[in-house]
DNA sequence: CGCTGCGTTGAGCTTCTTCAACGATCGTGG
DNA sequence: CCACGATCGTTGAAGAAGCTCAACGCAGCG
C-alpha cells in the first residue's frame, strides 16, 4: 500500500507511531477530482473527511442569489470537512476542486474509532480544529472591523510570510477567487489593487505581486492608515 | 468538594464516568468576575480554559480605533478559550464579564493530561470545537453575504428557537451589544428595528420582542426578501 | 477564428457609518 | 427625596465605501 507511506507525510498525523500510520492507511481511500468538480455540497451527509494530497480545494458558502464567500482554500497536506466527522452532521459548506486534485478520504466511523484509541491523534485533531477556529475568528474580525484595502493588505502580507517571506509573491488563485475570499467582488478588488500601485505601495504583474513599501502595507493591514 | 458535583452538570462533560468527574473537579477552580471586568485580553498567555458557571461573558475583538466585534456571548455551561489550551498559544480575543459571573477554570497542563487518558472527553471536546467552527462559518457567511436586516432577522429566529420556540422572545444583552454581535452599530440596528416594526413584521418593547409575521422574517433571514 | 473566462474601468446608486443632538432610565450620593 | 451623571437608545442629516450594471480588452483554447 503506497497510501500508508504518504499518509505519514500529512502534518495532521505528525508524531504518530508506524502502527498508527498503518491503521490510517488502511481506512483511507484516494479520490480524484477534476478542475471545477464539486466535492460535496452544503447540506449533504458527511460520511467522512478529506485531506488534500495534490491540487487545490475551495470551501465556500453561497447566498440565495448566487454570491459566493470562500471560507478556505486548501492545498496539499491540509484536512477539510472534519466538522462533519465529529458532529455526524451535514456538511456546513460547499467544496469544489480549483484544479485537478486528489484527496485522501477517511470514513467517519473508522476514523472516530482510531481517535478513541489514539490519544495523540486526538490531540493533533484538537490542535488542527483550534487553528481553524483561530483563522475564522481572524476572518470575522477582518470582515467586520477592516475595510477592503485593509483585508487585502493583510492577505498580501500573509502570502508573503507563507511563501519565502520576501517582497515578491504569487497569487495561487484567480483574482475573482481572491475577491470572494476577502468578502468583496472582483471590481472592487481590481480598483484597490490599482490604487495600491498608483501610490507606490505594491507593483502587480498578473498573479505576480511585489511589495514595494512594506511599512505602509502593514499600516493598512492594521487599520492605522487608509488609502 | 461541591465543585465535583457541579462539574458533572456541564454539557461538555456529558457521558463521563464518576471517576472522570472526580478528576475534573480536582483540577478545576472557580473564579468570580464583576460586571465589566476583563477576564483576559487578546495576546495574554493562555494558561487554561473556562466554563461559565453563572452570569454571561462576551468574547470580542477590537479594532485599532476601538470598534468592537463580539464573537460570542456565553452563558452557564458553555466553555470558552479552549483554543489556548490546545495550541498553547496566546488568547486570540478579549473576554469580559457582562454581569457578575463565576467561571470554572481548568489549567492547561492538567486538562490535556485528562484528555490523553479519556477518549470520550476528547471526543466531547472535538464535538464542542466543531460546533464552534460551524457557528463561525455561519457568522462569516452572514457578515459577507447578508445585509444587516437579514442578519438581524436570522438572529431573532435563532433566539426564538433557543428560547421556547414561540413568537415572544427576550434579548439577554443590550442593543448596543447586539449591534456589535451583528457586525454593525447601535444607530443602524435601531433604524432597522424601527423599520421592521413599521412593516408589521415584529413588535418591540424594550428587550421584549414579538414576532408577528414569521414568514416574512424568514424570507429576510434567507435573503429572499429585502426591507 | 471565434468563443469563453478573466480582468479592468466608468457611472450611478444603495447601504451603512459618522457626527450630532436629544430623551429616557437608572443608580448613586448629597 | 431629589439632583446628577452615566449608560442606553433613538432620530436626523451628510458623507463614504462598496455594490450593480454595463462595456470593453485580452488571453487561451478549441
Amino acid at each position: 500500500m503506497e497510501i500508508i507511506a504518504s499518509v505519514a507525510a500529512i502534518p495532521l498525523f505528525r508524531g504518530l507511531t508506524p502502527e498508527q500510520y498503518d491503521q490510517l492507511g488502511t481506512i483511507a481511500t484516494v479520490q480524484q477530482f477534476e478542475r471545477g468538480q464539486t466535492i460535496f455540497s452544503e447540506g449533504a451527509a458527511g460520511a467522512g473527511f478529506f485531506v488534500v494530497q495534490s491540487g487545490r480545494v475551495k470551501i465556500y458558502k453561497l447566498s440565495i442569489d448566487g454570491k459566493e464567500q470562500i471560507l478556505h482554500v486548501f492545498g496539499p497536506g491540509e484536512p477539510f470537512a472534519e466538522v462533519a466527522v465529529f458532529l455526524g452532521a451535514p456538511f456546513p459548506a460547499h467544496a469544489m476542486a480549483l484544479e485537478r486534485s486528489s484527496c485522501y478520504f477517511f470514513p467517519r466511523a473508522a476514523f472516530t474509532g482510531l481517535i478513541a484509541s489514539n490519544p495523540s491523534l486526538a490531540m493533533n485533531m484538537l490542535a488542527s480544529l483550534s487553528i481553524r477556529l483561530r483563522q475564522f475568528a481572524h476572518m470575522i474580525e477582518d470582515l467586520s472591523l477592516k475595510e477592503v484595502p485593509g483585508r487585502l493588505a493583510a492577505h498580501l502580507l500573509f502570502l508573503s510570510s507563507q511563501q519565502d517571506g520576501g517582497d515578491r509573491l504569487r497569487l495561487h488563485i484567480t483574482k475573482a477567487q481572491l475577491a470572494s475570499l476577502l468578502g468583496t467582488i472582483p471590481e472592487t478588488l481590481s480598483r484597490i489593487l490599482a490604487k495600491l500601485q498608483k501610490q507606490g505601495i505594491i507593483a502587480a504583474d498578473g498573479a505576480e505581486i511585489t511589495i514595494i513599501d512594506r511599512e505602509r502595507l502593514e499600516e493598512l493591514a492594521s487599520g492605522e492608515a487608509r488609502l
